[in-house]
DNA sequence: CCTCCGATGCGAGAGCCGTTCACATTGTAA
DNA sequence: TTACAATGTGAACGGCTCTCGCATCGGAGG
């Protein structure tokens, strides 16, 4: 059963070309990594020139924005349902930490396109990913299970920096020495630990 | 006055190619990030053909590897430095995140080659680059500044990590909506004291 | 001093990639 | 039916990585 070579069509046109792109791009970059996804490979794979992706993306760049786009909509809602998963300001910053964990290691490449240098325009547009984040911060605050002095914004980008940097090295086995083994949710657990009290 | 045409050599030889190329690596990356370094640009640049790079490096990834090898090193002494500025245990911990903010600031291009995905071998050669930290969050617990019960390599972990998502996440101006003009200094200070006490 | 050889340079070229352009095919609205 | 807009094709250009056979150099041994 040969994947690659996949008919996918009978007729001159394919009819939904742009969604096979994106859905075929998100294949590539999980199968191979980000550096070995190519539009020729794409085309290759969906049975269409290599012209044709250039019908519905400027370039190669405006394909991984708008992977990049759908990327920060689902991690969005990702965060989304675990804060809503419970009422106890506490613990949805655990629920909240678990799903970033979990994001980054479902979707590595993803993850990791979102994450690199890719414009500002792509950059403002996953701001609002991250404001559940923030706002779970503040509650949390108010619950008194963070320094009430304390400015907000400082605690959110300490609390989101914590959460970000164990994606990040914990996605790259950078904590080899350190008990990575540990799962995500303890992860989380130890860390939240010593910022809250 | 064209930057580019370097002749940079009036014999057959070049004499010192493998250090020019790393030194050059180092240029173009700064200039124009990770993406446009090509090795033709860099043997363009250098006044040598495309095929003498392969003389000195296999293939591409071994001359970024050796870039990420030397970019640990110099990370790693600039780590120690910082260690060494002061003999008070918290203090160390502040003066050993500026150093990782500022590195991370000052060599972005090689920082971001050194945590995007290249290879077990690699990633090995970067662990004593960290040693430095390790050591000082366990002196810090000693000295009661960090929780005494914790398991050290919890707190190792956290503290890395908190300082790895603020240099990623302020690098990539992630932070524009909540104060990333603060001042590393100001940055590092607010997060560890958060994490001690 | 000469000769030989290993190290290090070169030019040419194969194969892949991104991108463009002129042209072909198709569904649809007038 | 006919014209048009949308979407597909094939060919081609330039750039990139990497390989191959050949050229040039410096140094060690006769």
């Amino acid at each position: 059963m040969p994947s690659t070579p996949r008919p996918a069509r009978t007729s001159y046109h394919h009819g939904a070309l742009r969604e096979a792109l994106l859905d075929g791009a998100r294949e590539l970059l999980a199968e191979g990594g980000a550096d070995s996804f190519s539009l020729s490979a794409l085309a290759r794979r969906l049975g269409v020139s290599t012209a044709a992706p250039y019908r519905h993306f400027a370039d190669k760049d405006a394909l991984v924005d708008e992977l990049c786009g759908e990327g920060y909509r689902e991690f969005g809602r990702a965060l989304t349902q675990a804060a809503s998963s419970t009422t106890d300001a506490r613990e949805r910053l655990d629920a909240l930490g678990v799903a970033y964990l979990r994001f980054a290691r479902e979707h590595p490449a993803v993850f990791g396109i979102m994450f690199t240098d890719r414009g500002p325009a792509v950059l403002a547009s996953g701001v609002p990913t991250f404001e559940v984040l923030v706002d779970a911060v503040v509650a949390a605050q108010d619950a008194g299970a963070l320094p009430p002095g304390a400015d907000p914004r400082v605690l959110a980008r300490t609390v989101w920096a914590t959460l970000h940097g164990l994606a990040v090295l914990g996605r790259r086995g950078g904590f080899t020495k350190l008990a990575i083994d540990d799962d995500e949710a303890r992860l989380v657990a130890d860390a939240l630990a010593l910022l809250t009290r």
